[in-house]
RNA sequence: GGACUCGUAGCUCAGUUGGCUAGAGCGUUACAUUGACAUUGUAAAGGUCAGAGGUUCAAGUCCUCUCGAGUCCACCA
């Protein structure tokens, strides 16, 4: 044995080895599965992934204690943050999404996609991750597919899904709606412009959507406008003179302002459902292109900020712009991805209704058959579920899972909008019957579609059908272009992970581990579609991880510089070391501190183990080589105690037998605390317990009590000190899988594996 | 506005039914060590456990309030 455990050495040759004997999945005991968080197929490592670990950790300990642990791994698709990444890819060449249909846009995406994944999975390995890796999903695979289709269609027959033109949050320039989780408000300082509107002024950051107004409102308690309720007031704007009603509406602050509140509701989510309350026209003036349309007369055609600036400008040259609060500050609804303002707009979507699909989840989360840790979450999920809307699901991206839905082409041509690039490259945009009357085949535009665009019409709705496939019946037949939104698809994962007959034995599943700021996209939803599908829970227990930070407690950002690579530290350190940093003395659900000398800590650690196994590794060397000359007998034990205690009676030793008891006795008591906490996933703790025996304990004092003993050949001190050793590399063996392993191959020979021992 | 978390040694943090002298890692200081390990050992310095009040035989731990840091949700025309 070296002097140093050299993981740079160790851990390759360890890793093939347990992949080639086949211990990436046991073949005895009682089930016990973990479904991985799948990670974007294109990613690679980053230090939040490290926290993975804790699954590792889960399903070897799970082994060790005779379980059939199965960790089933996979990798998402990850729509809109992929397609965001590609394009900006394609930027750099100078080229946008437009220049392709989506059917070519989504085989390059898939080819850069391949192109980069594997990566992860590799990384996942010198991680040292006991994950059945043949067994791998992604989330665009056929069974999925057919999975996430049947679902779709399930629920439209079920009357769950339906089709609304409906004010959702669209980002101009990412190109798509985005759910209510997929903002972020952040707090902003804008001009507050008070408007002179007819007899009233009111005040509003955004003067371009006047133009979309359908009516005033008023607290219907406000004395000031008390006699204006119901009645209709004539206003001088850009565009001449127009009357408008004024209602009453308990959404209006009176303190606000002047207590006077115009209505867009085909621009402001409040407004369209203040909108729906009053049976309010909606009137749409801004675009999807984000610029404004020709319901705007001289303002058509400008973008948002250019119209709001020329429409303040000519406000102010008519005299109708009372005065600008400069200092007003509100909290503005931003894209997640690229942080641009988002665009409150009216947009037709497919959506979830989630209000009877959310009560079984609720139920099961209120009655704690899904137990979170810690158990704070509990509230917080509860707390989403509650004020959880209608699922927005349309995601106008080619990456994705494409809606199963087919609209009919024959005779709704007038109906239809779409865009597609044509046979000689060219994008063309316009109406079904347009397309074709330029001379363009069904077939052509087909192949090089890019966006159907059918509005909804409720009274005269153009006909489709829900099905996994087109239908054919004679007639033509345009799928949908949009795709589910990325959580549609992965919220599905516990029902395309397994194997049939493994939902007998393995679903629920038992935990799933993850980033707590994925509890609502994702948690929520697998719930909701587990109990929806198959009536039953998804998992058992849900673990979440906190971030992890770097030494100083502070979000590893790339603007900040601290971005750590965790495959450096491995690379340094061990995997051992790193694995080990990221689960001591960490504080369940607190932030995870990342930090080099703490890896340098572990890694310290790591040798550690391993020389207290060189050591007695050494003395069972030395003695068997002396054991001719000098067998062991009994009786001779005790004489040879006595006179060894007495040559070293400097200090006060204690007697052999005495110190062997204590032993015992501590590591009784430190294997129960270990087991405890372990069951009650508190790793971190377990980790410390065994550390502080290890070292302080086994090393420091029990080694030293022994040392004489041991030397001179002891069979009963040795075996003692290997019995607690060897369980001692057992515990830590989760956390610490390979340096445990290489000492357990040199006691056990190379083709032994801790693996197939017990704790 | 609603919910939640945190404030313990110079730094990063443990401390779970309230209970022996409040701990670890790193850092600091002194000493030791050529046969397990310098990626070491022995020891030391360093804490009014944010502050105030309360419950209790007993409070870092439970309750109330104050101050400070942070997170999530909702809203902001």
């Amino acid at each position: 044995m070296d002097k140093k455990f050299k993981p740079s050495e160790a851990e390759e040759k360890i890793y093939n080895s347990w992949e080639k004997k086949g211990l990436l999945r046991s073949k005895r005991g009682k089930p016990f599965t973990i479904l991985m968080p799948p990670p974007n197929a294109n990613a690679s490592l980053h230090a939040g992934h490290g926290m993975y670990t804790v699954e590792d950790i889960l399903i070897r300990y799970k082994r060790l204690t005779g379980y059939d642990s199965l960790w089933i791994p996979g990798t998402d698709h990850a729509g809109f943050e992929t397609q965001y990444v590609y394009e900006k890819h394609l930027a750099r060449q100078g080229k946008s999404r437009f220049d392709y249909s989506r059917q070519d846009l989504y085989k390059n995406i898939y080819e850069f996609v391949v192109d980069n994944s594997g990566l992860i999975y590799e990384q996942f390995k010198r991680l040292g991750f006991l994950s059945d890796w043949e067994r791998s999903v992604f989330t665009l695979d056929k069974q999925v597919l057919q999975t996430v289709d049947s679902t779709f269609v399930k629920m439209e027959k079920d009357g769950h899904v339906y089709k609304d033109e409906y004010i959702v949050n669209y980002c101009f320039h990412c190109g798509t709606s985005l759910s209510e989780l997929e903002t972020v408000h952040i707090e902003r300082r804008d001009p507050l412009y008070y408007l002179k509107y007819g007899p009233f002024v009111l005040a509003t950051v955004r003067p371009e959507t006047k133009f979309g107004d359908t009516a005033v409102a008023v607290h219907p308690k406000d004395k000031r406008y008390q006699n204006w309720i119901g009645k209709e007031i004539q206003v001088e704007g850009l565009l001449g003179k127009f009357r408008m009603k004024v209602i009453s509406d308990e959404m209006v602050e009176r303190k606000f302002g002047t207590g006077v509140v115009k209505i867009t509701p085909a621009h402001d989510p409040k407004d369209f459902e203040a909108g729906k309350r009053h049976n309010l026209a909606v009137k749409k003036v801004i675009n999807i292109d984000g610029r404004l349309n020709e319901l705007t007369g001289p303002y058509a055609g400008l973008k948002i900020k250019q119209a709001r600036e020329k429409v303040v400008g000519d406000l102010q040259e008519k005299g109708l712009i009372e005065k600008v609060d400069e200092s007003y500050v509100h909290s503005v609804a931003v894209c997640y991805k690229c942080g641009r303002d988002l665009e409150p707009t009216i947009f037709p979507n497919w959506f979830i209704k989630v209000a009877d699909l959310k009560k079984p989840v609720i139920e099961a989360v209120k009655k704690e058959k899904i137990k979170f840790i810690p158990k704070r979450y509990k509230k917080q999920i509860l707390q989403w579920l509650e004020v959880m809307r209608d699922w927005p699901i349309s995601r106008q991206i080619a990456w994705g899972i494409r809606i199963p839905v087919w609209y009919l082409a024959d005779g709704n041509e007038n109906r239809i909008q779409l865009s597609f690039i044509d046979k000689k490259g060219k994008l063309k945009k316009g109406t079904l019957k347009q397309c074709l009357e330029l001379k363009h085949s069904l077939s052509e535009i087909r192949s090089g579609l890019q966006q159907v665009i059918v509005t909804v019409d409720k009274q005269n709705p153009v006909e489709y059908a829900v099905s996994n496939n087109e239908p054919k019946d004679g007639r033509n037949w345009l799928q949908e272009t949009d795709t589910f939104d990325t959580w549609f698809s992965s919220g599905q994962w516990p029902l395309v992970t397994l194997k049939k007959d493994e939902y007998e034995t393995r679903f629920p599943t038992d935990v799933m581990g993850t980033l707590s700021d994925i509890l609502p996209f994702w948690i929520s939803r697998m719930i909701l579609f587990s109990l929806y599908i198959k009536n039953e829970i998804p998992f058992k227990y849900v673990y979440l991880w906190s971030k992890v930070v770097d030494a100083k407690g502070q979000k590893m950002s790339k603007s900040k510089g601290n971005v750590i690579n965790p495959i450096d530290l491995v690379n340094k350190y061990g995997a051992d070391a790193f694995r080990a940093s990221l689960v001591f003395g960490i504080g369940e659900g607190s932030n995870v501190p990342l930090a080099e000398e703490k890896v340098i800590g572990m890694r310290n650690f790591a040798n550690k183990i391993w020389n207290i196994g060189r050591f007695i590794y050494m003395n069972l060397q030395v003695k068997s080589q002396k054991s001719p000359l000098l067998p062991p007998r009994a009786g001779f034990e005790g004489q040879a105690k006595v006179k060894t205690t007495t040559q070293n009676s400097k200090s006060t030793k204690l007697r052999t037998s005495e110190v062997l008891v204590e032993l015992a006795k501590e590591f009784q008591e430190e294997k129960k605390q270990y087991l405890k906490a372990m069951d009650n996933f508190r790793f971190s703790q377990a980790l410390g317990l065994v550390y502080e025996f290890v070292w302080h304990r086994l090393a420091d004092y029990y080694l030293e009590q022994l040392k004489e003993d041991l030397r001179n050949g002891k069979i009963k001190v040795r075996g003692e000190l290997e019995k607690v050793y060897f369980e001692n590399l057992k515990m830590l063996h989760p956390f610490m899988p390979y340096v445990t392993e290489a000492v357990w191959r040199v006691f056990h020979g190379e083709n032994s594996s801790i693996l197939n021992d017990q704790l």
